[in-house]
DNA sequence: GAAACAATGTGTAAATATTACATATTTCAT
DNA sequence: ATGAAATATGTAATATTTACACATTGTTTC
């Protein structure tokens, strides 16, 4: 059922049915794809889903789906975490479009990467449900469809982020010491950070709360923990991180 | 005409028929728009076409296109440019995709913003087609559709990025003295930068190449022409700019 | 409970990068 | 020849980053 193309006013020249604007092209069926990050062990992981497709059945892939009629793709994207992880109020941010036509092996179908951060043990993941699954970032080496490429786009998204804005709260508990805080860089970055460097620089950013508390059930000298400031992060943003969007 | 969903595999769980399953979904016009920054008379500009949908009929728009069945979006972003400009060859880059459900008074469109650099001077526009127009970026405060968002958005995109990587040469024609550098700096980040450590700090990056030429028809004592050396540029990024994608 | 251990917590000097600022040089216009 | 207006360059002060050493605190072992 085609049907015509919009046809312009012949008096101005402009077009006025854009119902039949849009109609007259071709369509193509939209996804999310979810890189939800999380950290645990002092490792980054990433939680993927057993795919359900048959050619990729020995794959895992990316937690995403198709997005409904009426809601943007961040609607999408934050239905997904919320059906697939239970959580609300989850960071996310849109990385990329991937549009390669050959990309979905059912016909062509455009997907838009959202990278997301949270907090694996404010997550009750359904350890019987084998379908879910929590894969180190640097272990991975093949998945379904082009999500491997996705996965390495938002990983590097990740890197770069993560030195300008103090993302790395988000895979944090709400209370942790500055050695998590630097593992956790660590672990993003791959590389190994001076300690007391590492140390100076937070401080000097001052969105640390010193909660008073100490760290427990630990083998040595237990160190101080830590809160966030969110508030004064959202206030001083713009000054500290220079010009951004 | 209405397909039924896919049916998993009764004995795996495993879908097969991905035709099937793709075409259970909506489906979305999907267009692309390019942001072509140029530069002219010390001013970051950006190329827009009068809209041809009545209900804009006042308002300037981006320059974009529905995709094609089989191109990617980059490539449909390409030919958007080739088509407007007649150049080939010119900087492009993914920034974001837009996808308020009511964006598009014509129904559901998602579009991908795409940022372009051009040269004003290589680009032959003809100033007869009082169609296509090219805008002080900083002057404009309405445009068709939900276009000065995403070039608000580009905008930004353009001034982070330029700090990072020295795409500001896409602007400048192929020979440029410095102060041709600083200017078209200044006028995209919109501010005031000190001669003597803008300088410096070109230098030290190294990627500049002196022509042995002078600048011409200047009322002064003319400054050196550099050329960018795109080879080493290329070699050397991933050094000075940090971890990146 | 004393000593060894293994972390945390803190300070300081050196190197590097950024900022602020001044003077000499070259060409054009008169 | 002179003055005007730009280019070209250097240097000191400041801020940031890096490299590195020692004291402190709580745990474990004997």
């Amino acid at each position: 059922m085609q049907k015509a193309a919009a046809i312009p006013n012949s008096s101005t020249g402009l077009i006025k049915d854009m119902d039949l604007l849009v109609e007259s092209y071709p369509k193509v069926a939209l996804t999310v794809d979810c890189v939800i990050f999380g950290f645990e062990d002092n490792k980054l992981k990433v939680l993927l889903i057993r795919s359900d497709i048959d050619m990729y059945k020995d794959e895992w892939s990316l937690l995403g789906d198709f997005a409904k009629e009426s809601e943007s793709l961040e609607e999408a994207a934050y239905r997904v975490l919320r059906q697939r992880t239970g959580m609300q109020n989850v960071y996310l941010d849109q990385v990329h479009t991937f549009s390669n036509p050959n990309r979905h092996p059912g016909g062509r179908v455009i997907t838009v990467a959202y990278c997301s951060l949270l907090n694996i043990r404010h997550h009750q993941l359904q350890i019987t449900d084998n379908e879910l699954h929590w894969h180190n970032v640097n272990d991975l080496d093949s998945m379904a469809f082009d999500h491997l490429e996705i996965l390495t786009k938002c990983y590097s998204w990740l890197q770069k982020r993560i030195q300008e804005h103090p993302l790395g709260f988000n895979l944090l508990p709400e209370k942790f010491s500055l050695r998590e805080l630097q593992n956790l860089y660590e672990a993003i970055l791959n590389v190994e950070l001076d300690r007391r460097n590492f140390r100076k620089k937070f401080f000097s950013m001052d969105f640390l709360i010193d909660t008073g508390e100490l760290e427990e059930d630990v083998k040595h000298r237990p160190g101080k923990l830590y809160q966030f400031n969110f508030e004064k992060y959202e206030k001083n943003k713009r000054k500290w991180v220079g010009i951004d969007f």
